[in-house]
DNA sequence: GTCATAGTTGTTATATTATAACATATCAAG
DNA sequence: CTTGATATGTTATAATATAACAACTATGAC
């Protein structure tokens, strides 16, 4: 799969490629993938844009599925703890993970203008931190980078 | 000033020393450090911990200042925006900056323990992060790092 | 001086995001 | 079949954040 959002892309296999990797993770470790979580991750897929929770339960809403707040945070919360998906802080809002079963810490390029998202390509929290972090004798357990600017696509139409 | 909240430094200096520079800084740049905004500097400068709007409109309450929600958000949209203070996005939380007047994309341990943060040493959006997302051509205008953990005090309590 | 302006604060109301708590359903293991 | 673990449905509410407008304050223009 491209690892950039931004770029052009197949974006239908992209999609298929993902949900098959995730089912797949999910067998082997014991974890159900449901309806709803596969219904939010196919959600969650389908655009190169963070989705907040209560926008994903109005698509829910249309699809037939309970639409109380707790049925999409409880499948947002299985899709990010299991680390299908992430949670864009900055946004208050979930995006599929562009590079499920690789161990790595995110960090996610938002365009402040077209509100895409694109998840960067792997990177270690070792490679993420400076060397004065690192011997601060802190022990990471998770990082996470978010950094705001102009995506190539807005760039162009700004400055033709 | 010890730019590592984990280790012990004298806080008062450090808590004086950073008020005064904001108060320069105001000066240069004909800002305005109004009683609210200096009090909440000072509430955010009294901790090495992140601090929640609410919890700031608390303490405000206490000192005579009004006690709506927009008191405390416009203290900190001006501290924020002005760069004397961060949000925390992961915790929904203030910070004090520990870095006033260096241009530094703001890292930050948080201690999944304790609940201190300490503000890494400045470092660069250019450094922060790796080559492919440089050449993805994405202009990056802010950037955020946020590093969940535990401090080497806790870790000292945890392991004796 | 006083008028106009810009910036700040006070206040009310409400929007947005997220979770607690408990009932019901499903399904596999014993 | 019953027990336990997991998932979903539902109601209510908590926590975080902003909109909108009124009132006050300082400053510079006239």
């Amino acid at each position: 799969m491209d690892s950039l959002a931004f770029k052009k892309h197949n974006h239908k296999h992209c999609i298929e490629n993902s949900i098959s990797k995730v089912e797949l993770m999910c067998e082997n470790a014991r974890l159900i993938l449901t309806p709803v979580r596969k219904r939010v991750l196919e959600i969650l897929l389908k655009e190169h844009q963070a989705l907040g929770a209560y926008k994903i339960l109005d698509i829910l809403r249309e699809d037939g599925f309970s639409s109380q707040p707790p049925i999409a945070y409880r499948a947002l919360d299985f899709l990010v703890s299991n680390g299908f998906a992430h949670k864009i802080e900055r946004l208050n809002a979930f995006i599929a993970c562009a590079h499920v079963g690789e161990k790595h810490s995110p960090a996610f390029l938002i365009c402040r203008l077209c509100a895409s998202v694109a998840e960067t390509l792997p990177i270690t929290s070792k490679g993420i931190l400076n060397q004065t972090a690192l011997t601060a004798d802190f022990v990471i357990e998770e990082a996470v980078l978010e950094a705001e600017g102009i995506c190539p696509n807005c760039k162009e139409v700004a400055i033709p």
